[in-house]
DNA sequence: CTATTTAATGACTATTGGTCATATATGATA
DNA sequence: TATCATATATGACCAATAGTCATTAAATAG
């Protein structure tokens, strides 16, 4: 029963080949200016046989969205520990953000893109899948807040699962700032690392200076 | 000299309908399913007036973005005060952002759009326009916080200007967080106002339980 | 070796953003 | 009023491109 396997394989290889020339065409070109011709092109393949692999070029974009979003889920795995104090694994967590937005930029603007940019005119299958790549990442994080909770160390009025949205939300948006800073005067000569080291010292303690 | 002015003003009046036409459509079929022609029709011009007075599709929707910043602002003039306690500025801020997310759903959506999803590959003059809108009004903020730093109710080890972009942005992730919550499962039962003013609880006091 | 299923192709279609030569209306001039 | 000049509007047209499908090629089964 090789064979059936084996064609398993190579469709999946396929898909994976266009998906690969599909990033770069989007991330040289941008979402609009890439063609499915460019792409293609890339990939050494017809057009016609995108088509087989992904039903629409917002399809393929989308597929690489996930790719993204599975990429920083899996640098959280790898920092998060129930081991370690709550607020250090918060911080961790926002370590790995700006590491991810610096390491993978064009994979970070694709999160942006997907996290933003929604149209709600036209919710696709895609658009569940995506959400769902959230779900289980996020029961992870729920977890080490509900244990902060759990033992005293972090405020107990607002659920662990809204804290984890709300924490997460806030920072895409704050990664977002720091990655079009040049376009605020305000902004010109500060880091992105300051910025965001800011966002979690506010997190952390608050805006109200401490007595 | 009356005529050049009525001219100047029809000017501005059919710029204004061609917009009011554009918004219509952008709101009820999207930005992509939205087509010059459906706009023309609706603006009952042909074509190719609409290209007589902006200058590309992006462009038409750019200008509403522009609006939809506009009334923000002028919400948030309506509420700030350098009167009032800097908290209760902040707060103001927020709510009146709420209120505006509540009130022009389709307007915060375009704004979200343009916050979050403008393609570094090509900058256009538009963006550049659009970011000047947000000055003034983010000057007006700033000071705001300035104030609050001055006479010590709020930290002081981070800049007035960094603050009031990293709140401005944040508040955006979590209105948007708001606007689509139906999407997370946790969230189902959650009101966008519990959540919203969550956020500010926790930029009030941070995360960790107090003492 | 032949038949059948599966995969790949690229010419073609439909849609649509944007253009431009032409037409129309408006206002100035005499 | 008649004529010219200018500003404005039109819609047929063009180019680009997402998506389709009849045809071809390749792989597998019998």
């Amino acid at each position: 029963m090789g064979i059936t396997e084996r064609k398993e394989r190579e469709k999946e290889q396929r898909r994976n080949d266009i998906l690969d020339a599909a990033e770069r065409v989007f991330f040289k070109k941008g979402l609009e200016q890439a063609t499915m011709d460019d792409i293609a092109n890339k990939a050494e393949l017809s057009k016609g046989t995108l088509y087989l692999y992904f039903k629409s070029k917002e399809e393929l974009y989308f597929a690489i969205g996930i790719r993204a979003h599975q990429i920083l889920w899996h640098m959280f795995e790898k920092v998060i520990s129930p081991d370690k104090k709550v607020m250090d694994n918060i911080f961790e967590i926002g370590k790995a953000f700006v590491r991810f937005a610096n390491e993978y930029p064009d994979y970070f603007r694709t999160m942006v893109h997907f996290e933003a940019d929604f149209d709600m005119h036209y919710i696709t299958e895609q658009h569940k899948r995506l959400f769902q790549t959230e779900e289980d990442p996020m029961a992870l994080f729920v977890e080490i807040l509900q244990n902060g909770i759990d033992n005293g160390v972090l405020r107990n009025d607002i659920s662990a699962s809204q804290l984890a949205h709300i924490l997460w939300t806030q920072t895409t948006g704050v990664l977002k700032l720091a990655s079009t800073k040049d376009f605020h005067p305000d902004l010109h000569n500060v880091s992105d690392e300051e910025i965001i080291m800011n966002h979690f010292e506010i997190l952390k303690y608050g805006l109200l200076k401490n007595q």
